[in-house]
DNA sequence: TCCTAAGCGAGACGGTACGTCTTGTCTTCCA
DNA sequence: TGGAAGACAAGACGTACCGTCTCGCTTAGGA
């Protein structure tokens, strides 16, 4: 069928865009990359770019929906299955951190110092809506007015989000386990504290 | 005297173009305005900001000294006192929550979507390392190998940063006395559990 | 075919460069003609100037190859032409003062106050070149060690400058064959004295 | 006096600018002299500089004056004395010829191509003038309408200017004597042509 | 088998921001 | 008061990207 060939062809150029990108972000970081880098080391004209993505942005966030999917399958797997609140709470946490070890090249140059604030924020959304889901599931609801569960959301982002950029580096030499075990004996005691247990 | 006068001078060009660029923040956010606009708006040439700053980022930098002043102090002040650790540990939280919520907008624009990646940097390395040496006033040396110092630091100032942007967008309607207790409670347990009391 | 087409594109861009800068040398010289002012004039981005020359100047000089192709030609035509060395002799002085005739508003503009030395610099070593064939071409060999051939074509190209810029000023009225015949019957007596018949 | 002590510093710091701009465009041609280089080489401050002159041309032109001096009093002297026109007439160029030995760096480095065309176009309007009033003197009038003395006068400019600045090249090796000698004897003959004898 | 619509490479073009450079004016201080 | 120092506005320069566009080539389906 037509359809499905030329959907290959389609899908094909913007996998070899993707894979430049990500490429040229661990070489020089995302900010100094142009789209004229990517389309040269991609051999792809600079029209085709702008026929597929209208940004720099918006082809390296089109490379997030993946990851997106399989947390969320992971969390709603954690969520059926029996256990203390504390242990199911933030359960996509360790397949995170096992992501982010393979990919730690990357994760460094997109959380680095040349980094794109505008991803950064859209990653920081994305781990939101996933806390505040798991939160949601673990059926801890906010008991004083004074303490919202957003800000532990917020709460639990940030922290999640520094471990990962300062494991990141590397400079730990922790396994990803001892990083998700390191990032919840820090979280989850504020968490508790806060939502009740 | 030559040298006061001229001081002077420049001293106040400075200050036009960073309040000229605190405003076009707060208007268009941190990657969209232009050095042109700066100048514009402080109805100064454009060369002049070239004899003074290298870069748009490095005249929004310029206004970060004194908030980085002014926080050293209150640290020093804050450990001097007599209190218990964790009154005392990250004892600049409450002045910050104060300072930013006077500078909120500016805030909220630095961190936000089209927040500058590599101002966010800088004012977390700052963070970094003023939370790096209150925990060391405190005391508290790392007890385990696999729970590093380090971790707790980038930990404490994830948490504290998460806070700080999410009050900032200003929903919650607390005061900063609220806001730093929240922050301390969702934070401190964790840093007393790995580091010990 | 791809290649006529574009090139037709640049063609014309490059027509419309020139054209501008002609105009407006002549109406504010040459020294105070913008870039940006050709390009306003042209109907041409700024970038797209750039992209074509390298400067304003090579912009002037790249209207001088047909003018120097038309000449070499008119030369060789008058070389193979029976006909006494006197008459002979600088055979494309004629078109020159037809052409400069014709073009006189930018002639007058170029080699006026407000010309520039470096065009100047290349016409005059355009008919250093010119003027030195010629002379090579008429069997005319340097007799005396003291009287370099060299000077007699300097002294033949400053002649020729002197009375086309004099003449294009048009106070005199003179055609371009009165003026040609001028400029011949000043010339020659020197360059026959000097070279020998 | 007070004036005249003002006045030699006065006439002092307009040397040192002088001097500063002849070295200068020795070294780097005229077009590339800013007026910085020059303040700098002379130890003046660049709002002296304006204090004194309005431009870089302006202060090249000052120094011309002298030789302006120099050769309207040659050629007066020329004129009184009993000589064949032929002799009498461009009795300054020796003179001339003389002086650009001396300075032959600054002419090279003005007539070059680097040269400014606005004082090249200067010093060519002086020798006009010297020109005509030496024709003038010789009592040539002239003859036929259509040779116009005044073309005559240009005529002998271009040639003169031809042969100083090929010669200043000093790729000859001739005097200044002999080098006004070959001036002579390719321009006079033109000159006694039309003009009669 | 042709042919027709799409993806694609190439690159001209206008536009805009950048950072540098020079100019000329002005103001302030010093000797 | 003349000169030194230098802040400042103005604006040209050449470079770098961007996003749009037009033009042909290629190629893989459907006729």
């Amino acid at each position: 069928m037509k359809t499905r060939t030329e959907d290959r062809r389609v899908a094909r150029t913007r996998q070899l865009l993707r894979d430049a990108l990500v490429s040229l972000i661990i070489q020089k970081g995302y900010e100094s990359v142009t789209v004229k880098d990517v389309t040269d080391l991609a051999n792809v004209g600079r029209s085709t770019f702008y026929a597929h993505f209208v940004d720099k942005e918006q082809l390296l966030l089109s490379g997030l929906d993946r990851l997106q999917e399989v947390m969320s399958q992971r969390q709603e797997a954690a969520l059926t299955k029996q256990a203390s609140p504390l242990a199911r709470g933030l359960a996509f946490s360790l397949p995170l951190f096992q992501h982010v070890y393979q990919q730690r090249n990357v994760c460094r140059a997109i959380f680095g110092r040349q980094g794109g604030a505008a991803v950064q924020h859209r990653v920081r959304r994305l781990l939101v809506k996933l806390v505040r889901e798991d939160l949601k599931g673990l059926g801890l609801t906010e008991m004083r007015r004074t303490l919202p569960s957003e800000a532990v959301v917020h709460f639990a982002v940030g922290s999640l989000l520094a471990i990962l950029s300062w494991w990141a580096e590397g400079r730990s030499g922790l396994s990803p386990e001892d990083a998700d075990n390191l990032f919840r004996e820090l979280t989850m005691p504020g968490v508790v504290a806060v939502l009740g247990s």
